[in-house]
DNA sequence: TTCCAGGACCGGG
DNA sequence: CCCGGTCATGGA
């Protein structure tokens, strides 16, 4: 592995990231292991490698690119404390246990928005490989063969039988005026991000093929609004199944949208359905 | 074959 | 407000 590193730059202890978990807990599509444990993605436009090497992460980032990375993979954010909370039911203590070491990464809103229209009534898998094709086609090809996501403009100059390689079904249309949204100006992410969560939400569900649940991970995801409580078919079995009648999910605070994550992350892959 | 996947939308009750 | 059908697609 060290053959080929050009840079090795600490970017936190491991005990306050753990890469697997937080690029395979379900909130984001495109960061992919190598066979030597390295995990390879893009944002900002910038291609990244990441990887532990005993009690550190490391990647290969010049140093001036130290703050965006940090930023990125949200180091400044203390995670102990919220997650601290996270005490009942038993259950929710359960998956903040199993999901310690994720951290909500600040996704690039654009991508975000775009990833998870895809992502509605479709499994992980199929999400990650049309992203894939939408960025090979139309993304820019950086360092290592790898992709950007394509940008909105990009995006909105397409027809829809450009996007059919995609197969992406009935989705190819809200991909398309979400895109054109967002060149216009009718849809400002910075605005977005500044407004009250009743406003944004209203403004959000204006787009077509966006509802409650896809603005609810793009606020959480795109925006980084960690009291969004996105609820999925997962999310429904798990409260269903471990949580009182009529639970609040505002009960658990401005963190609440952590705590989904745990609870989307231990109810896929260490439960039996 | 039917069911399901990080849903949205529209119609009718 | 909730309910059922419909919308592409592909894997189980």
């Amino acid at each position: 592995m060290d053959k080929e590193i050009k840079n090795k730059l600490f970017l936190a202890p491991a005990a306050q990231l753990d890469l697997v978990k937080t690029f395979e807990c379900g909130q984001c599509f495109r960061w992919e292991q190598d066979e030597s444990s390295v995990y390879k993605g893009v944002a900002h436009g910038k291609a990244l490698s990441i990887w532990r090497d005993g009690e550190g992460i490391f990647c290969d980032a010049p140093e001036s690119d130290l703050s965006i990375w940090r930023n990125y993979l949200d180091l400044e954010t203390d995670y102990d404390c919220p997650a601290a909370v996270f005490t009942e039911p038993e259950y929710l203590k359960t998956c903040a246990e199993y999901g310690k070491g994720i951290r909500i990464l600040r996704q690039e809103p654009w991508e975000a928005l775009c990833s998870f229209i895809i992502s509605q009534c479709n499994n992980i898998p199929r999400i990650k490989q049309i992203i894939g094709t939408l960025c090979r086609l139309y993304g820019e090809k950086l360092d290592d063969g790898i992709y950007s996501f394509p940008d909105a403009r990009t995006i909105a100059a397409l027809s829809e039988s450009e996007l059919a390689p995609l197969r992406c079904g009935y989705r190819a249309p809200y991909i398309l005026s979400a895109a054109r949204a967002v060149c216009e100006g009718s849809l400002d992410f910075d605005a977005l991000a500044a407004m009250p969560a009743d406003d944004a939400f209203t403004e959000l569900k204006r787009l077509q093929g966006v509802g409650s649940k896809v603005a609810s991970c793009f606020m959480l995801y795109g925006l980084h609004r960690m009291d969004s409580f996105p609820i999925d078919t997962w999310m429904k079995k798990a409260l269903d199944r471990h949580f009182p009648k009529d639970y609040d999910p505002a009960v658990l605070g401005s963190f609440a949208g952590l705590a989904q994550q745990y609870i989307f992350f231990y109810a896929r892959t260490n439960e039996e359905w």
